[in-house]
DNA sequence: TATATTCTGAGACTCAATCTCAATAAGAAT
DNA sequence: ATTCTTATTGAGATTGAGTCTCAGAATATA
């Protein structure tokens, strides 16, 4: 699932050597498609029995985010989130403010109006955040 | 232009004090339209010779946002901005990357988009966060 | 193999925000 | 107005995510 050519691609363009810590952390963003935080992602990889200090998570995770490879998500509770971007199309995100559950979606229209509202100010848009904060069914009705 | 009566109201309604330094906080928010850090804004009640504390400040802040008279804006930079919301309609913002400056937009079909698709999931929308991350014309061409 | 350069990890540090607690002020009761 | 009760305040300590430092380890180059 890890595309090691494109974290070879990525570190190459950075002038950085590729390493077994650096592609702990890519395989470790690779195994799931949670929205995790550089602490989960830091345990996660020392549950795997492998040993990567959280500085070199916290600085591997920025070369990915830097390369589009990895994408961070801030919900605005001081802890970034990161989610992978193989094969993943465009999405913003649905949260739950109860369960912290983390949705995706995305909307044409909004992202057409997004693109001509920057437009009619005359000015250039670079990346956008767009959060839903919502009460998921489960926690409505539990 | 700060309203104390909205002020006394939601203090009462939170069963706290109707203080000095939680009304300059006010009226520190209220003097200007700007989207400021808590930082600036103590240094700013200071600076017009009222002394408060940061943690005045804070605490302040956290009630009149909790009533809707002040909105927190996270921009992912680690600090909160601050705006008033006397006599203001809903709006979300255009931040440039370059300068910093802070723009409002809002529309109407953006909204209703985000209200269709919370529905579908058979969610209930709470808040949203939208924020067009732009170069304005000033950075682009100086 | 020797040499130069980058990388790593442990822990120090930063900085916004929160918490603590003794001193102070607000409001209620008299 | 004075006393009493309770909330508030401020100074500084603390927290916690994230960054930085630097000596030792690993990798690349000669």
């Amino acid at each position: 699932m890890a595309t090691y050519d494109q974290l070879k691609r990525a570190l190459k363009k950075e002038g950085l050597r590729y390493t077994q810590q650096r592609q702990s952390v890519w395989d470790e963003l690779c195994a799931t498609n949670d929205h995790r935080d550089a602490e989960e992602i830091y345990l996660d990889i020392r549950q795997s029995g492998l040993n990567v200090s959280r500085a070199t998570v916290y600085r591997t995770i920025d070369v990915l985010v830097k390369n589009k490879m990895v994408r961070k998500l801030e919900l605005g509770d001081g802890r970034a989130r990161y989610e992978h971007k193989v094969n993943a199309a465009h999405h913003d995100h649905l949260i739950c403010i109860q369960c912290g559950k983390i949705e995706e979606f995305m909307d044409e229209v909004i992202e057409s109006r997004q693109d001509e509202i920057v437009k009619k100010f005359g000015y250039k848009l670079v990346r956008h955040i767009h959060q839903l904060f919502i009460i998921c069914s489960e926690c409505e009705s539990p």
